[in-house]
DNA sequence: TTGTATGCGTTATCAC
DNA sequence: GTGATAACGCATACAA
């Protein structure tokens, strides 16, 4: 392995000054530089970081945790963390948390150990208090899931707000039994969307039915079977909002398997727009997240608290957007329920 | 931060001491172990991997790179590394390379930097030469796509046998007009399923013909655009054979956009049993891979390559199976096509 | 502007 | 069995 020492002595200068054309100091000759630079090109020199990381005491690598790769949401969130961690010279370290807490501890580690430097949170599972604990000692941002309330910076999006939109949605079609497939999970973005869901019929004079709110565990083969009791009702609802595009999609089948059909017996909206909801049949009327920008902006936030040292408390909310595809449609005036 | 040095002073021993319990050292009396394990408890003392590593020359670190973690076919694969890395003491560092060679050498970097011990490539776009090289100096596993020929290990399957399977399977459901849907790429598994597939008809005396093949670039709106084509012949086939699920999923699309439906105008099979195959409607029949198992298996090479330092080239081949779902049916004799 | 020397935190080689 | 110390590769304070 060709050293820092290898390149002084085939330039005839001292280490030092070959650090400092590394590190593009300003107090080197332009022909020492030339000299040095000539060198490091000859001898294919590449700095080793392991000694530059341990004597500027950082890694310049960012944790990311996200519950698991296979969840296709959060690929272009990861692409917009990757591209700006890249930008300012950091690399990430992805790892799939599972969302269980003990991996998320073992990933922590991580930092104290020295090998990244801050971490991401994509959803979370350890107590406010764990994370501001962490928090005390590395940056930390949350993005897309976080916990209100405690003391930390995340980027997300108003998932109320856009669940609210997405149930106007149907109820502007004509739909006013709209079942709801939801998760009852600690994520803020299940329990916000399920609020959002409540709000949009209250605010147009529609009973929350009890019997019309099913919960799941985020799978597409839950979301089946959750959305088979709806269907299967005497007094079946005429649309139904599930919180995730998998779970939606769990629930397009159930309709089929019972010998429906969506949008025209049922309309579905799911949440998420992943890329697989623009290629089933129908496509799927869903919530469209700034992904990317979302990994960009949290990614920015911690690279700042880097950067400064500080630990200022950011809570920025993206914008969301409801696309309008193949799933929804007018309600049937012949099929008129209670 | 708290070092070595402290918990030296606070157990009353030197940093050798200290060392030497931390590795499991056996020459060290049980009493004192257990003083220096109190006082690292106490103190919450955390090894700095920067200044071992920097030490041991080795980083702990393995390199994998991927085209995109948006595809799904990766994340168990992805899985079965993670989980045999971290049995032996290795973190992975996770990365997309888009299929692009630039970004392919860009982090290649990662192991002269020191900051990764090896690379597993699960697609590597990247030449044979340029691999070789890299192999020289690093340990280096191909996981999935390989290339032929080329003195690395790789860890695969037998995408010719397997395609001749699928394709062998709606032979058996009375197809004789089949098509294919593929792309003309680098990539040796799309290479050698048209292979499977051109031997299945061959040995079933069925004539290869030329306007039955057609090329995209593995998305699924490419699967739609090229389906459409087939679907739109006069004399169109009654079953399509896909190179991936995604690109079924696009022939599915175009077959049901066209006003027919899957299996019962045209049977669909697709390749690597991705978990949106069963979630759609109808359920897919596709080719499964041992998605862990390549995962785990490119792993243990590696570090084994890296325990012994040896660089001995392995091929492992594993095995794949047909999983019939609802997308495949007979031949409706009704329907008989020259 | 350049060189010398020290230290980052750890492991390992040598004495004792 | 334990301790003192050199060394890993690099960056920087200080001296020149």
């Amino acid at each position: 392995m060709v050293t820092i020492q290898d390149v002084a002595k085939a330039a005839g200068v001292s280490v030092a000054t070959v650090s400092r054309v590394l590190n593009n100091s300003p107090r080197v000759t332009p022909e020492t530089r030339m000299i040095v630079e000539a060198a490091i090109k000859e001898l294919n020199y590449q700095p080793n970081l392991l000694g530059r990381n341990l004597r500027r005491a950082e890694s310049k690598t960012i944790l990311v945790l996200l519950p698991s790769i296979s969840n296709p949401f959060y690929s272009r969130v990861v692409r917009g963390m990757e591209d700006t961690a890249q930008k300012y010279g950091y690399n990430i370290m992805l790892c799939n948390d599972y969302s269980e807490a003990e991996m998320e501890k073992n990933y922590l580690e991580l930092l104290k150990k020295r090998i990244a430097d801050g971490v991401i949170f994509t959803a979370p599972v350890l107590s406010a208090g764990e994370l501001e604990d962490i928090a005390k000692d590395y940056p930390v941002v949350q993005c897309c899931e976080y916990i209100p309330g405690a003391s930390l910076s995340h980027v997300s999006i108003d998932n109320e707000a856009a669940a609210y939109k997405a149930v106007k949605h149907l109820i502007d079609l004509g739909h006013r039994r709209i079942g709801f497939v939801g998760t009852q999970s600690v994520f803020i973005s299940a329990i916000q969307r399920e609020n959002g869901y409540k709000k949009a019929l209250l605010d147009h004079g529609i009973e929350v039915s009890p019997e019309l709110i099913q919960y799941g565990n985020y799978g597409f083969l839950s979301g089946l079977n959750v959305a088979r009791s709806l269907v299967k009702m005497k007094n079946r609802p005429t649309a139904i909002f599930a919180i995730s595009d998998v779970m939606a999609m769990g629930v397009m089948r159930a309709i089929t398997d019972c010998g429906l059909s969506v949008p025209k017996d049922v309309s579905v909206v799911g949440f998420d727009n992943i890329d697989f909801s623009s290629m089933i049949s129908p496509a799927l009327t869903t919530v469209s997240q700034p992904r990317y920008r979302l990994g960009q902006t949290a990614m920015e936030i911690l690279l700042e608290q880097l950067k400064n040292g500080t630990r200022e408390v950011k809570e920025v909310i993206l914008d969301s957007k409801l696309v309008i595809r193949d799933s929804t449609g007018a309600l049937k005036s012949a099929y008129t329920p209670v």
